[in-house]
RNA sequence: UCCCCAGUAGCUCAGUCGGCAGAGCAAGUGGCUGUUAACCACUAGGUCCGCGGUUCAAAUCCGUGCUGGGGAGCCA
């Protein structure tokens, strides 16, 4: 007999003579005559209650099942006289797969999520983290299904990377020398090094991904992005999960009106399509989140200039702990005023001094800014950065020239400027990031299955 | 990397002025019940994070290291 998932049997119309569901026991309660027990088998957040009665052949060994145990059951599937479920099994027999022991880490009470990270190998067992989880690959596929419906070319960029700067931070060196050669040598012989050429892990699909806008039209990347910053916030990970769309022949506003059509559509997908799950952060995680959400699904988002934020910043009287100054980037404690408390909203902010953005960045016609956009968002802060970029060959070769950057390293990313070069942009939006925004989980650490951070590879 | 806070039973935590190590939950045993974070009784459970110091006496005070959390920087 096929086995059935218990998301399917609880949306049943009608009961069901024979059913087989398999899975794990979250919590039973013993009688002489009854055993209840509450069966999860991670297809939705809802447990299927099981009865065992004493009639049951193997109704000895159905004692010594625990907490965290594995077991099949073939019953029916009838209406539950008793209040908190509509629907569960009588069984005609319970197999046991495995038999968990009593030092099994998790118990039905609450954990707190510290503890809950140090057995992350189980967590995934816990009602919120099951939820989480099944959220995370509803998004991603919902991205998939975004792109997809808008005529977007998903891509594939590289993972291991020969560009020496990308501008975003510390990077993971890949290579394959010996560490004691390299000892011996005193240094890194990159010549004799796999690719011949220094290399390391991607930090941006982005470079790769212009080249395929200026092809395909249209483009995105959805993958594994590195960064080596000993950066240990609730923010970041080494290790994180970037969405990244190109697009030709769009400006800076085209570039905001697509991140706001992409935030709003996930969120949107994530409340129709996860409601159960949802309901498991609105209702306990964070009672603010259902408005939250309806912000992001129904409000049009703010859209302000470097500029007219330092003013707004200079002129809101709020004490910072950090003076707000033109020309210098904000300080957290000023995007969280902007978002949390001035606008309330998610906001975009455009037009940074071009000092403070990277080389690929489009100058504007003042000379002063480039064609920025960060999206700040309640709670999280940098939601998603991009710019529009800089398509003018003349214009991009000054800029790497300003900022020291070797031609000869960017020569094809040159030559797309070139030939056939044509206004584009496109941003990342840290997924990991988006998950804790529709979530309110508030440690980044909570929404990736094993994070890595400094001095963390377990797991 | 910097600043702040914490570390006591499997988990969550209390522990007063330095004076015998505690509770709830979980676990084990027994009882009871169409139960549902079931309930009742009993039992067991400790390197008070490690190391060093002060003291007649340290979970408690001091130093130091480790781990975790919050914040900052960097960013997504």
């Amino acid at each position: 007999m096929k086995r059935i998932k218990i998301n399917r049997l609880l949306a049943s119309d009608t009961s069901i003579d024979k059913v087989l569901v398999k899975g794990w026991v979250r919590t039973k309660r013993d009688s002489k005559e009854f055993s209840f027990m509450e069966l999860n088998d991670g297809s939705c957040l809802k447990n299927i209650q099981i009865i065992a009665d004493s009639q049951l052949e193997n109704y000895s060994q159905i004692g010594v099942i625990t907490t965290g145990s594995a077991i099949g059951v073939e019953g029916r599937l009838v209406e539950s006289p008793g209040k908190g479920q509509k629907w569960e099994i009588h069984a005609d027999s319970v197999e046991i797969i495995n038999i968990a022991p009593e030092d099994y880490p998790l118990q039905k009470k609450r954990h707190s999520d510290e503890f809950l990270r140090t057995i992350a190998h189980l967590r995934a067992r816990t009602n919120k983290y099951g939820a989480a989880f099944r959220i995370r690959s509803e998004m991603a596929f919902a991205i998939h299904k975004f792109y997809n419906e808008k005529g977007f070319r998903y891509l594939h960029t590289p993972i291991i990377t020969g560009s020496d700067c990308e501008g975003a931070g510390e990077m993971f060196r890949v290579t394959s020398l010996e560490p004691d050669a390299v000892a011996k040598a005193g240094k890194m012989d990159f010549n004799q090094d796999f690719f011949a050429h220094e290399a390391n892990l991607t930090v941006s699909g982005q470079l790769s991904a212009e080249m395929f806008a200026l092809a395909l039209g249209d483009v995105y990347t959805f993958g594994p992005t590195f960064r080596a910053e000993n950066s240990n916030t609730s923010r970041h990970v080494a290790e994180f999960w970037m969405v990244e769309p190109e697009m030709a022949f769009c400006d800076l506003d085209g570039n905001m009106d697509h991140a706001e059509e992409l935030v709003k559509y996930l969120t949107l997908h994530a409340v129709t399509n996860c409601s159960e799950d949802i309901a498991v952060f609105t209702d306990f995680v964070d009672k603010g989140l259902k408005k939250v959400l309806d912000t992001l699904i129904q409000q049009e988002y703010a859209r302000i200039s470097y500029d007219d934020a330092i003013d707004l910043l200079l002129k809101s009287k709020k004490e910072f702990e950090y003076k707000v100054e033109s020309g210098k980037d904000l300080q957290s404690e000023h995007e969280r005023f902007l978002a949390e408390e001035y606008f309330k909203k998610p906001v975009f902010l455009i037009n940074y001094p071009e000092k403070i953005k990277p080389f690929y960045m489009r100058l504007n016609d003042d000379g002063r800014t480039v064609a920025a956009v960060d999206l700040l968002v309640p709670r999280i802060g940098e939601l998603i950065g991009g710019s529009q970029r800089e398509e003018r060959l003349e214009m991009l070769e000054q800029r790497m020239d300003k900022m020291g950057l070797s031609k000869e390293t960017y020569w094809w990313y040159l030559d797309s400027r070139r030939f056939g070069s044509v206004p584009h942009a496109g941003f990342g939006m840290g997924f990991e990031r988006f998950l804790m925004l529709i979530t309110g989980i508030t440690n980044i650490r909570d929404v990736i299955p094993f994070p890595r951070t400094p001095g963390n590879i377990d797991f």
